[in-house]
DNA sequence: GCGTCCAAAA
């Protein structure tokens, strides 16, 4: 129960005394900041006399709690009661129809744009006109609509600007909506920091450290070096780029910093050198900044990247300390962490204690099934999935794809390859049959694999006859192995792989003369080539070493762990691949 | 007394 009290009644001597309903207008919106929606609608609901002023207020309130649907019920409301809505309703319940279902948006979107046509606050309120635009740039299925409107505004501001690049940029083309920036500046549009970190963002999308710096310059010209959000997204764009020493640099010379500048670093290093955002992540704590669900989604799948199982646990207790285990993100990069340290169990059990999940939960849990050789409980968790209602999109193929193809499920592979267009109507990519490729030439049906990629619909990449070449070799098919080599020739001559490879196969056959031509050509570009790396974590140490390696070897912990480790694999059976090692040692130093 | 746009996970 509420009740306006004579304190709410005197708070305002200065000025014109305020009617109650502006009274009650102004408690209503102070109720849904502090986040007490229930408060608000009582109070709404106890008013004898509510105005368009009011109701547009609880409209915008519940927007600002993120209810969207009730937002809309309020909107639909004032109509019924014959309230007719101005340009901040009409504003304000655009906005609302954005985070509606992606099904009702678009028409109630459209059904307000008639509304604002009739009560002619369309063209008249360039709030409107920028809402109105947002949401058919964020709803339709192309920008022609949302263009159409810009266009047809006279008066652009700062935001018709950034609304149309943040459409163009957020649906996934970044050109565009620097074409549109570029243009803001060639019409001498008004500028806003809101424009600058859309572009920034577009350049960090396409990984354009080029056309990001030239917007960094811009960025200061325009004096926009002091606002944070905007310098926040240039770290992350140096990030996105791989410019991991620009990223840094700017990040040491910002003087103002928070806790999104912090994230951003450590969120940009967790894939450019995962051990580096450890470091970060510890001088952030250091510096008294603290942690959020943002940063441990983070620095988990930092572990995750580099399989320390200790340093992921530590992390899990700490989130749990923190009450922030309940974050939907953050269970979901758990999961992928104790996945990839060897705890699929784990895993499992922090998906099913979820208290709610997504796409991206069940995807990571898949691929941890997947990645252990449990295809048949990935695939049973995928049709669990997909009958609680959730849509797969392309990675959650991958992932069943690739659990099928590790665990020899070649048919139920396939069939799952065959209804995803059928049944799903997602449409398969190059990286699809590329998994399609993998789990035929796996499982030894390399003709069936090749003409898979001889009928798909796209032109094979290096990348595709690479998995076939694999195949080839771990099936003995020295044949179908130096045609596809020479595939991969074609495509990529510098692939020293592929010469290994090869060079193995005319060995293997005693072809001499061919081996000594490729195996020439292998020594030629030597120095390209990245030594494998194996990792190997005792007592909370993790140590790299590449074959040969005597700084490790000569360690007596690591050579004993590792004598032990051979052990146990000839126990289960393991017989070395001696097909894969390269011929000549000799001049291996 | 009420309004539109930016920056974070597989």
């Amino acid at each position: 129960m509420v009740t306006l009290t004579h304190a709410h009644l005197n708070n305002n001597q200065q000025s014109p005394p305020k009617t109650l309903s502006a009274l009650s207008t102004d408690l209503i919106s102070s109720y849904f900041n502090k986040g007490s929606i229930e408060d608000a609608h009582t109070l709404f609901d106890e008013m004898s006399h509510r105005d368009v002023v009011t109701w547009t207020a609880m409209i915008t309130g519940n927007i600002s709690c993120n209810r969207h649907n009730r937002a809309w019920d309020m909107f639909s409301q004032m109509l019924k009661h014959g309230v007719r809505p101005n340009a901040f309703t009409v504003s304000a319940v655009l906005k609302a129809c954005k985070g509606l279902h992606y099904l009702n948006a678009l028409s109630c979107g459209k059904l307000v744009h008639g509304l604002a046509i009739k009560n002619g606050t369309r063209g008249s309120s360039i709030y409107v006109d920028n809402a109105l635009m947002d949401v058919y740039a964020t709803c339709c299925d192309t920008m022609l609509d949302a263009r159409t409107l810009f266009d047809n505004i006279v008066i652009k501001n700062a935001v018709s600007w950034t609304t149309l690049i943040t459409g163009y940029t957020h649906r996934g083309d970044a050109y565009a909506g620097l074409r549109v920036f570029r243009q803001m500046f060639l019409e001498e549009g008004e500028l806003s920091p809101f424009s600058f970190s859309i572009a920034v963002r577009a350049c960090a999308s396409i990984g354009s450290g080029i056309l990001g710096k030239q917007v960094h310059a811009a960025v200061i010209n325009h004096g926009f070096e002091s606002n944070l959000p905007v310098m926040n997204s240039i770290v992350d764009m140096y990030c996105r780029c791989r410019l991991a020493y620009e990223a840094k640099q700017l990040f040491c010379e910002m003087t103002h910093k928070d806790t999104i500048t912090w994230n951003t670093l450590i969120a940009g290093f967790e894939t450019l050198d995962s051990k580096e955002s450890f470091c970060i992540f510890s001088r952030m704590v250091f510096e008294g900044y603290s942690p959020n669900c943002f940063t441990f989604t983070s620095v988990v799948a930092a572990c995750a990247n580099l399989a320390v199982l200790h340093c992921g646990q530590q992390l899990h207790g700490e989130i749990v300390c923190r009450g922030l285990d309940n974050n939907l993100a953050l269970s979901n990069a758990l999961i992928d962490m104790y996945a990839k340290c060897g705890k699929v169990a784990d895993a499992h059990k922090i998906f099913i204690e979820m208290p709610c999940t997504n796409l991206v939960s069940w995807t990571s849990m898949m691929i941890g099934f997947g990645a252990h050789g449990h295809g048949k409980e990935a695939v049973e968790l995928f049709n669990e999935m997909v009958g609680s209602g959730i849509k797969p999109d392309k990675i959650v193929f991958m992932a069943v794809l690739s659990a099928c193809s590790h665990a020899g499920l070649v048919d139920e592979g396939l069939r799952y390859f065959r209804l995803m267009t059928s049944y799903y109507n997602v449409s398969p990519d190059r990286d699809i049959y590329g998994c399609v490729v993998d789990l035929l030439g796996r499982a030894g049906r390399l003709k069936e694999a090749f003409q898979l990629i001889e009928n798909m619909p796209f032109k094979p990449d290096e990348s595709i006859w690479v998995s076939l070449l694999g195949a080839c070799k771990a099936h003995k098919e020295p044949s179908m192995g130096k045609f596809v080599a020479s595939r991969v020739l074609d495509m990529k001559p510098n692939r020293v792989g592929t010469y290994v490879l090869l060079s193995n196969i005319f060995a293997a056959e005693g072809n001499w003369a061919d081996f000594a031509i490729s195996r020439k050509l292998m020594r030629g570009m030597r120095n390209k080539k990245e030594a494998g790396r194996s990792w190997i974590e005792l007592k909370s140490q993790v140590y790299s070493f590449i074959v040969g390696d005597k700084s490790v070897f000569s360690n007596e912990l690591i050579s004993e762990a590792l004598e032990l480790l051979i052990m146990h694999m000839k126990d289960v059976g393991y017989v070395p691949d001696l097909d894969s090692f390269v011929h000549d040692l000799e001049d291996e130093t």
